[in-house]
RNA sequence: GCCCGGGUAGACGAACUAGGUAAAGUCGCCAGACUUUCAAUCUGGUAUAUGCGGGUUCGAUUCCCGUCCCGGGUACCA
């Protein structure tokens, strides 16, 4: 079995390719076939520089990469289109010389033309046939002449056109609503159509996974395929990805949104919030994939449990809040020590000196709190720090005052004083035993000694956190702490 | 306008493509347990709905007709 995806390099890769690729790849990897990476750059207005870059850099973050691609060997290259203009022009030959294509020399100013006049009548919009049967000796002459002409697909005006689309059935289009497609643009570029189904050929794809965007023009890619005499490979078109309202598209200025809310629709910015590639993958795979249930997989158990029969054709509303409930449970899921190489990084890049064994003393302490990987910076970024700096009121403790709250730090003071090392074991006795004694509650005490230490109100357990911080950091915060009550 | 898809709770999706009890599971949300804050974990709850209206049928998410909504196409973009 061979598999590929066709991205064209004129933007950034989002959730809806991702997810087309992800379904290449365990398709591949559950069948032992191949996966192809195709860069379909015949479009030179709509080119981006980089783009393609980015689309093998997405693969790779996602540990989806190709097996062939422009970047790797391959028996099937050249894998971009626009080192394969040679193929074109022989096949778009072939057909022409099939009568299945026709030499068309209308210019864009008479097709617009006829469009607007159709219009104007209320009939569909489509290419009026003048150059269709022109005499091979016209057409020659007219092309040592320079004119400029594009060669056409010359559709069966009878009849109608039946598709296989392994998700929705048969898809039946009358022919009369089929157009004459360019195949070659006049400046000898192919169009998509002639392009995906030559190369889709020649590269032995026996399955195209591709986006439901397709589906308009799926009965010319057939017919294309036909006229060529080829077996066609097994099409199903995937779903749409719609706004998180279920309610139509995400559009631009909404995807724009997202990202202020710590959420993006482009893998490349996944990394950067904090995202794991298991959680991403895991994410995208149900978007559109029936999982009955045990929904949190690994990519090889996705490979495992993939299965085209399972494929839903209905539209799927993007959810940021399963891609957080994703993230999280991938993160616990990973070993302690690849969750310390994964955050490290983000702590030295927050301008912390990290020392590996505290960071791996804290994992335990932080590892279920968090959503995303930067959630370590919130959780643990004090365990780094030389000094924290509280907020003073946050040091009050509930229903009491400044001077009430500095009365117990200096209490929690005394008793730390006393013990020769701050650990677990060693500190909680005293403090619960302190709170007794003041007959406060347990929330009171902890938490003035809790943004003291972390100079936060939220933050890993208390006591653990004490003992990696260490006596001598903890009595110095404290004492900062009371500094700070008094001043207020 | 026309053509082609899609429409099951707030979201994803089950109910195997011969019409046979519709909503399993996941996320979210709410509550409880645990508790030192926040989580994690566990328990319970939440949502009466097959877009809508007809028809065929003993019986319709499934078949037929009409209609609405969403998406795609209607390009020398992919």
């Amino acid at each position: 079995m061979r598999v590929r995806m066709a991205p064209s390099p004129t933007g950034s890769f989002h959730l809806g390719s991702a997810r087309t690729a992800l379904y290449n790849y365990l398709f591949a990897r559950k069948t032992g076939g191949k996966f192809v990476l195709r860069i379909e750059d015949t479009d030179q207005k709509r080119f981006v520089e980089g783009a393609e870059r980015e689309i093998i850099d997405s693969l790779d973050w996602l540990g989806i990469s190709p097996d062939e691609g422009p970047h790797l060997k391959g028996d099937f290259g050249p894998y971009r289109q626009t080192d394969r203009m040679k193929i074109y022009r022989e096949h778009a030959e072939i057909l022409l010389n099939s009568a299945h294509a026709f030499v068309c020399f209308c210019s864009p100013e008479r097709l617009s033309q006829v469009r607007e006049q159709q219009q104007k009548r209320k009939e569909k919009p489509r290419y009026d046939g003048l150059c269709r049967d022109l005499g091979s000796d016209e057409v020659a002459q007219r092309k040592e002449n320079g004119e400029r002409h594009v060669v056409r697909f010359k559709m069966p005006e009878d009849g109608s056109t039946s598709a296989l689309d392994h998700l929705r059935g048969e898809i039946v289009t009358e022919n009369r609503y089929l157009d004459d497609y360019v195949l070659l643009k006049s400046d000898g570029m192919p169009t998509y159509h002639l392009a995906a189904t030559v190369d889709d050929h020649l590269m032995k794809i026996t399955h195209v996974f591709r986006g439901a965007e397709w589906l308009a023009t799926f009965p010319l890619h057939v017919q294309i395929i036909r006229a060529f005499g080829w077996d066609e490979p097994i099409w199903a078109h995937l779903s749409v990805f719609l706004k998180p309202s279920g309610k139509g598209k995400m559009s631009k200025r909404e995807a724009a949104e997202a990202i202020k809310d710590g959420h993006s629709i482009f893998i490349k910015d996944m990394g950067d919030l904090g995202y794991t590639p298991e959680g991403v993958l895991n994410w995208i795979a149900l978007m559109g994939w029936g999982v009955a249930e045990d929904d949190v997989m690994s990519l090889d158990q996705m490979v495992e449990r993939f299965d085209i029969d399972n494929l839903t054709p209905s539209p799927a509303g993007i959810n940021f809040a399963k891609l957080d409930h994703f993230n999280g449970t991938h993160i616990r899921l990973l070993s302690p020590e690849e969750l310390a190489t994964r955050i490290k990084p983000i702590y030295i890049q927050a301008g912390y000196s990290v020392d590996d064994s505290t960071l791996m003393a804290i994992i335990p302490l932080i590892r279920e709190r968090l959503v995303t990987l930067d959630d370590c910076l919130a959780f643990g970024g004090f365990f780094f720090k030389e000094k924290v700096d509280p907020v003073p009121e946050e040091l009050i403790a509930k229903k009491m005052d400044a001077a009430g709250s500095a009365e117990i730090a200096r209490k929690i003071l005394t008793i730390l004083e006393t013990l020769p090392e701050i650990t677990h074991a060693s500190a909680e006795e005293p403090l619960r035993a302190l709170v007794e004694e003041l007959s406060l509650k347990p929330n009171q005490v902890f938490g003035i000694l809790r943004v003291a230490i972390t100079g936060q109100k939220v933050s890993p357990p208390l006591f653990e956190s004490m003992e990696i911080i260490g006596r001598e950091k903890v009595l110095e915060r404290v004492r900062n702490a009371i500094g700070i009550l008094g001043n207020i």
